[in-house]
DNA sequence: ACCTGAACACCGTTCAAGT
DNA sequence: ACCTGAACACCGTTCAAGT
C-alpha cells in the first residue's frame, strides 16, 4: 500500500511545526479531523508513514546541474540536500531509522553514482567514494552534536577540565565569520569537510587508484 | 543525581541482548527483580539512564597509544572506538539522541584534540578537523544504511531501475576481500574514508593551512 | 521517612460491534 | 462491506496511600 499524498503532506507539515516526537498517529488523525483508525486506510502502519515522509523530503532535493565539472555538480546537489534538511530537521532521524533505502533515496543515490561515473571515476572508485561520503550525500552534517546556536560550543566554565577543547573554542570565538553568538559556523564546517573529501576523490581519480582487492 | 553503576551495568547488558527498543524502565526493573519505581532512587529519569549508558560505552574505548605519529595514534583509537560500537550496536542511536556531550564524550574529544595539537596541527586546523571528522571520531560509520550482511547491497532484481547502483554492486560482488555473502566490506570502507581524511588533514598541516577568517 | 502500588496520560494497533 | 469506538498491551512518570 502506498501512503496517500494528502496524509503525507499533513504529516510532513505537522513534523515541521511540532517536531517528530509529537507526531503520533492519533495526533495526525486529529489534525486531519478524522478518527485515528481512518489513517490505516491510507498507510499500513506508522513505519510506512515514516517511509513516505522520508521519500517526500528526499524528492525536494534539486536535480543535478548540467556541466562538465563533476566536483561542482556533486557539491551543488549536496548543498541543496543540506538546505532541504535544514527545512525539515526531523528528517535526519527519520531517514536514519529506515531499515533500508526507500525508492527516492535509491533514485538519488543512483543519480549521484552516475555523476561520479560521468566525471571519470571508475566503478570501483565510485563505490568506495559513495561509502566514504555516506549520509553526507544527503546533506547530513555527521557532527556529534549541534555546536551552533546562541550558546556556542558546550564547554563548561573557564576553569574547565578540558583544556584542549577550551583552546579550540577560544580560537573559534576569535573568528569573525558569519557567526554572531560565538557558536561554530555550521555551513563553513560542512563545506570544509565536503571539499576535503571531494579533493581527495579527485586525487585518487587522477592517480588511477584501484582497491586492488580482486580475487 | 548520578546513575548507580549496578543499574547502569544491567541496562547496558540488557540493551546488548534485547536491543535498545526493548529497554524500558519497567523491563529493566524486572531484570533487577525490583519494582519499577525503585529505579528512580538511582536515576532521575530515563534520559539520565541513557546518558549514563552512553558514557559507560565511551569509557570502553582504548586510551591513546604513545608515539610520535599523530595519524597512527588517531587511527588506532578510532578503530578501537569502532570495535566498541560493534559490541554495543545500540550505542550509536543513544549517543546521537543525547542533546549535548556527556562527560566521557567531552573527555574523549579533549584527548583527541590534544593528539592533533601534539602532532603539530594548529588550534585553528584542529578545530575544523574535529568538525570534519564529527561522529567518525567515536567510530560511527556514517553510512546511510547497512550494506554488509548476507543480503548484500539492497538493490532490486537484475531489471533494476537503478543502473549505476547495479553496476557498483556488481563491482563489489566481483571483489574477493574478506566478504563472503556478497555484502560490502564495512571495515575496508571505514578505513578507506578514515585514511582519506587523515591524509587530507596532514596535507593541510604541511601547507600551513589556516581558515583565514579572522576579523 | 521511606517505599510502592495504583493511576494518569499517553502510544500503536487489534478487533468486535454497529451500520 | 465498510467504518469506528472500545479495548489491549504497552510506555514514562506522578502521587497518594500504606508501612
Amino acid at each position: 500500500m502506498k501512503a496517500a499524498t494528502g496524509v503525507l503532506r499533513a504529516a510532513v507539515a505537522l513534523a515541521d511545526v511540532t517536531g517528530i516526537d509529537a507526531l503520533s498517529m492519533r495526533r495526525l488523525a486529529q489534525e486531519l479531523n478524522v478518527v485515528p483508525m481512518a489513517l490505516y486506510k491510507h498507510v499500513a502502519n506508522k513505519e510506512e508513514l515514516l517511509d513516505g515522509m522520508a521519500d517526500a523530503v528526499v524528492r525536494e532535493i534539486d536535480p543535478p546541474a548540467a556541466g562538465p565539472d563533476w566536483q561542482r555538480v556533486v557539491r551543488g546537489r549536496i548543498l541543496s540536500a543540506r538546505r532541504v534538511l535544514l527545512r525539515h530537521p526531523w528528517a535526519v532521524r527519520v531517514i536514519e531509522s529506515r531499515t533500508g533505502p526507500t525508492p527516492a533515496v535509491l533514485a538519488y543515490l543512483d543519480s549521484m553514482a552516475g555523476t561520479f561515473r560521468d566525471g571519470g571515476l571508475s566503478a570501483d572508485l565510485t563505490h568506495h567514494v559513495m561509502h566514504a561520503m555516506g549520509s553526507r550525500l544527503l546533506g547530513f552534517s555527521q557532527e556529534l552534536f549541534d555546536t551552533s546556536g546562541p550558546s556556542g560550543p558546550p564547554v563548561p566554565g573557564p576553569a574547565t577540565h578540558y583544556p584542549n577543547i577550551a583552546e579550540l573554542a577560544a580560537t573559534a570565538a576569535h573568528d569573525g565569520g558569519s557567526t554572531v553568538g560565538g557558536g561554530c559556523d555550521d555551513q563553513f564546517e560542512f563545506e570544509f569537510a565536503l571539499d576535503l573529501l571531494l579533493d581527495g576523490f579527485e586525487n585518487l581519480r587522477r592517480q588511477g587508484w584501484t582497491s586492488a582487492r580482486k580475487a
